[in-house]
Formats: C-alpha cells, structure tokens, sequence
DNA sequence: GTTCGGATTATCT
DNA sequence: GATAATCCGAACC
C-alpha cells in the first residue's frame, strides 16, 4: 500500500477556513507529492487562513484569472507566482466562495534527498520552511497544480498521519500581508524548527 | 499602453 | 532588521 494514502476528503475542505488551517496543523496533516519512482513528504506545521470578505484575500476585489481557483470546488490548489516564487493554498468552502488555506511551511518527512534536488542549499531546514521554498522542494507550479484536485490521491495531495496525534497550536497575525493585519489567522507548531518566522515580540 | 505593488527570498549590516 | 532583486497581474488611462 502506498505511504501516506489517508487522502483528506472534499469534505474536510468543505468548512470554515480557520478551523481547517488551524486542524492542519493541529492533525500533523501530510502534504504528499508521488511520481512513479519518488516520493515526498512533509507535516504541515504552518497556514494562514484567507476568508471571503477579508481584505488581504486576493479575491476581496473581485474575479480575475489569477485568483479563479479559489472560486472552484473545496479541496483544489491555487498557486499563484508572486516575486517569481509560488505560493500553494488549498481551497475551502463550496464552490463559488472564495477562501482558502495558505501552507507556509512543512517538516520533511521523505523523500529530502528529491527535495534537496529540486533545491540545493546547505540546511535541511532551509528545504521547506517558508511557502516559496516548500513549492520548490515539492516541485509545484502553477502551469501543473492550479486548480489540482488534490481529493484523488494523485500527484499531489494531503493526508492524515499514519497515527493520531496532538499537535500544540500558536497563533499569530499572518506574515507578509498590509491589509487585514489584526486578524488571528496563521497557525503553527511552536515547536517546530521549520516555522518561517518566530512570532514578533510584542511593542511595549 | 503604462503604472504600481506584492500571501517572498537571499543577502547584507 | 533592512533592502534589493525582479516580474507578473491588476488597475487605470
């Protein structure tokens, strides 16, 4: 039996996106990428959660091509390109509500040797931390998995872990963004080496 | 057609 | 922590 086949249903996807960007991470949910001859893998230990009607959602204005995937079924890819770097997100709610979940960050769990090809730096740690960095490890592109249905088990998809377990939770504003920043919508393992970024220290 | 800015990263101090 | 790189997409004219 392939490793890693749990495939998280639609259904999962079919919900709020905080809870589920928070649930991710709290599972140790899998992100899997499968050819024939290789596999890899990481623990989803960082999200961000895109509402309808939030200001930093690239659909907030409107529809456009880039931002059309998110529009689409629960438990499909948007990747977009942004500083010539993709972005990979899992979409949420029924079809024609725009959210998402952003994946920032996982913590290789096979296949590092593949990763380390498609991105060759020094740290193992500098494989995936950071959501340019892990589209790069896990080969994925716009051209190939905007709009990917990542329900099927094919390719690419997420599963739950092999055994149950509690992941601690932290939460945070998100990372990056100008507008919707007092928003508590990132979630990650505070225990995890792989996280992007520690949380800012608070201003006195 | 032109302008503007970004859900980042690498590299510098 | 600060900043340059770098280019695509969206908005506006």
């Amino acid at each position: 039996m392939m490793p890693f086949s749990n495939v998280l249903p639609a259904a999962f996807f079919d919900r709020e996106p905080a809870a589920i960007a928070r649930e991710l991470v709290e599972m140790g949910a899998l992100l899997v990428e499968a050819q024939e001859g290789s596999i890899v893998a990481g623990r989803i230990v960082e999200t961000e959660a895109y509402l309808t009607g939030d200001p930093a959602c690239h659909a907030y204005r409107s529809r456009t091509p880039r931002n059309e995937a998110m529009f689409g079924p629960p438990g499909r890819a948007y990747v977009y390109s942004i500083h010539r770097v993709y972005c990979f997100n899992i979409v949420t709610e029924g079809e024609g509500v725009a959210s998402a979940v952003l994946v920032r960050a996982v913590e290789p769990v096979a296949g590092v040797e593949r990763m380390q090809e498609r991105r060759p730096v020094a740290a193992v740690v500098d494989l995936t931390r950071g959501p340019g960095k892990l589209c790069q490890a896990f080969g994925i592109d716009r051209e190939t998995f905007n709009g990917w249905d990542l329900t099927g088990g094919e390719r690419l998809w997420v599963a739950s872990p092999p055994a149950a377990r509690q992941v601690p939770v932290a939460v945070s504003p998100r990372i990056g963004i100008s507008a919707g920043q007092d928003l508590l919508l990132r979630f990650y393992d505070p225990t995890s080496l792989f996280v992007s970024r520690l949380p800012r220290q608070p201003v006195p």
